[in-house]
DNA sequence: GCCGTTTTCGGCCCGACTGTTTTCAGTCG
């Protein structure tokens, strides 16, 4: 979705060479699709400018090598044309011809593409005919009745516009993960009762465990006489703050936090969790399609709506270079279809009792849902899927090693911040309360550093406790430590080096915020190499739909983090698992792993309760490609001590 | 604008729905 009006291209750097960063490009080649849209531009064009910025998006390598190298026309789906945009971008910082691209939009038009039912062409239109060139303008043109005479409009038009302003106003956008899984769970279990439906899945973005959840998507597999009877039991459920619109076989609703009610929370977001998240979102809403298809196209239906597009695109060209023809009804013969489409085509579908038939008729190997992103699993699933990894469970994991006390910001005790982890089966828990220079409003939050060997005492004489009664488990003591803005850590370096693990993390957010990627992606490859550094703690400072994170070359920094690794030492990289920020994104992760820096799932819990958070970072690790050994914190207590030299 | 085990032109994933039309364009997922 595009929220964001006036446009501009960014200014050059003046040091460079790289004049214009990636990150900067990857963003002027995805309005740049927008705006060529909304310019009448040829619609395969806009494809072109889109699969670009995704393909820079997932460049790995340093963007001022291979352009240097005259290696960018070697990225799939970077030509000639664009190749030399980003060429001259990065060389030059200028910006060949788009600037008149962005001077002949009307800002306006961006925001006007976010009402439903209103496209760049529609747009288009307005603009030319009526001169219609932001929200505002197009509110009076609908309440003025200028809308409807145009031809192709009408007054169903009009007023579905009307409407889409006032939803566009109203509109929160996405979930994030906790808060729509727990919705789309409970939806799942309600529907899974009815009597007649034999299978109902979750699908879409949950299932695909994205960080965002736009709507849920849930498909059900019934007998086609039980269609009508399942479609009116769903419409009678409590929590149902509007019904959007029902056909035979499809409900489309707007959900509230009563649906959360009454049910078993027996899904993977477990009881007590489910009651945290209850409280947290009461007010939430969040819009839920349900599909129902008989039970033989249940697979078909239920690997269609979970997505990816972009996997989905990737695996009908599959099954085009097989002959075959592949819609959410089935997979079939091309010649068998004929010219018939949908359902009537599917007709002559190959027998798939599940999603596995569907992959291995394309010579696939199934595809865990979470990687579904067209991001190279396509090519792992082929030909036995070897390149496929065994995904880390939240079994795995023994401990975490970032989490805060009474001593800063938390609001539990040394030993029940202890028990709790030894509730969940851990042997160990990695204490990192905030460093000396935190404050907060001018209020010191940070563990004063004359105030550390105090709490090091504390945790020495409760784990000699455990340790003589038996127990395998044992605190460890770290620190969150702020990284300065210069890239140098807090406390003296005595401090540091008394502590079994540091957690670098930034927090003076404004000031990384406000300067250039190469200045922050020095700073923190300065915090990194200090010798006290074990963990990058939330690499970006991002919050999820509150703020975006600094702006930094993590590939960069991982590289670095990757050779100082393979001189023998140890930096690990943190997922926050906290649901508002779930950072490192999961994109980066597999990036990590190749470079050989470990992951390191924390929970970063301010309370008993947050330690259960460490859910949610498996499922980035999963969504990244990450199998148990890639996670630092599935070893052992005993492993654990022996890697911090206890 | 990109791309190539039918290659340098002619394709580019597939279908449903809606509202406007009289055979279909635009939008959405």
């Amino acid at each position: 979705m595009v929220k964001s009006s006036g446009w501009s291209l960014p200014k050059a750097r003046s040091e460079g060479p790289p004049f214009i960063t990636k990150s900067q490009i990857v963003t002027v080649l995805e309005q740049a699709g927008v705006l060529l849209e909304l310019d009448g531009a040829n619609r395969f064009r806009v494809i072109a400018y889109q699969n670009a910025s995704r393909a820079l998006a997932s460049l790995e390598e340093d963007l001022l090598v291979v352009v240097n190298e005259e290696r960018i026309t070697e990225v799939k789906g970077i030509g000639k044309g664009l190749g030399a945009l980003i060429t001259e971008a990065v060389l030059k910082g200028s910006w060949g011809g788009l600037p008149s691209l962005y001077e002949r939009v009307p800002p306006g038009l961006m925001e006007i593409v976010g009402i439903p039912g209103l496209g760049p062409k529609r747009a288009r239109t307005l603009y030319e005919e009526l001169g219609v060139d932001s929200v505002e303008s197009l509110k009076a043109a609908c309440e003025m009745g200028h809308i409807a005479p145009l031809s192709g409009f009408g007054d169903k038009s009009q007023q579905k516009y009307l409407d889409g302003i006032e939803l566009l106003r109203r509109y929160q956008g996405r979930s994030r993960m906790d808060v729509g899984l727990l919705y789309g769970q409970a939806l799942e279990e309600r529907v899974s009762a009815i009597p007649g439906v034999i299978r109902a899945e979750l699908a879409g973005s949950a299932r695909r465990r994205r960080e965002t959840i736009g709507d849920l998507d849930i498909v059900v597999g019934a007998k086609p006489e039980d269609h009508n009877s399942v479609i009116e039991a769903i419409l009678a459920f409590p929590g149902i703050a509007e019904v959007k619109g029902h056909g035979e076989s499809k409900v489309s609703l707007i959900l509230e936090a009563d649906m959360l009610g009454g049910t078993g929370g027996h899904g993977s977001v477990d009881v007590q969790l489910a009651e945290t998240l209850r409280e947290r979102s009461s007010d939430a809403t969040i819009d839920a399609q349900v599909r129902i298809v008989a039970p033989v196209a249940f697979p078909f239906t239920l690997a269609y709506f979970t997505g990816s597009k972009e996997h989905n695109i990737r695996m009908r060209q599959t099954a085009i270079g097989r002959g075959l023809r592949l819609n959410e009804f089935g997979l079939f013969p091309e010649e068998a279809a004929g010219d018939s489409i949908g359902m009537e085509a599917a007709k002559h579908t190959l027998e798939c009792a599940d999603e596995a038939d569907i992959y291995d008729h394309l010579g696939m190997s199934w595809v865990p849902p979470e990687m579904r992103e067209d991001m190279g699993e396509i090519e792992a699933a082929a030909e036995g899927g070897v390149g496929l990894p065994t995904l880390i469970e939240p079994s795995d994991i023994k401990g975490t090693l970032h989490n805060h006390t009474v001593a800063s910001d938390g609001t539990a005790t040394l030993e029940e911040m202890a028990e709790a982890a030894m509730n969940l089966g851990w042997e160990y828990l990695g204490i990192a309360d905030h460093s000396e220079v935190l404050n907060i409003g001018g209020r010191q939050i940070g563990v004063s550093a004359t105030d550390v060997p105090g709490q090091a005492e504390s945790i020495r004489a409760l784990n000699e406790k455990w340790r003589d009664s038996g127990t395998d488990f044992r605190l460890l003591h770290g620190s969150e430590c702020d990284i300065l803005v210069d890239g140098s850590l807090d406390y003296p370096d005595e401090v540091r080096n008394s502590l079994s693990h540091v957690v670098g993390s930034v927090h003076a957010l404004g000031s990384w915020r406000g300067r250039d990627e190469i200045a922050n992606t020095e700073a923190l490859i300065r915090a990194v190499e200090d010798p006290t550094f074990t963990v990058l703690g939330h690499p970006t400072g991002r919050i999820l739909q509150g703020r975006e994170g600094f702006p930094v070359d993590m590939h960069a920094v991982l590289r670095r983090m990757g050779e100082i690794n393979a001189e023998g030492e140890l930096k690990a990289v943190e997922i926050n698992a906290s649901p508002y920020r779930l950072d490192l994104d999961w994109r980066l992760c597999k990036y990590a792993k190749e470079q050989g820096v470990p992951v390191c799932i924390n929970p970063d819990a301010h309370d008993t309760d947050g330690l259960r958070n460490f859910w949610f970072g498996v499922q980035v690790a999963r969504k990244g490609w990450l199998s148990a050994e890639d996670v630092l914190n599935t070893r052992s207590g005993a492993q654990m001590e022996s890697l911090f030299g206890l």
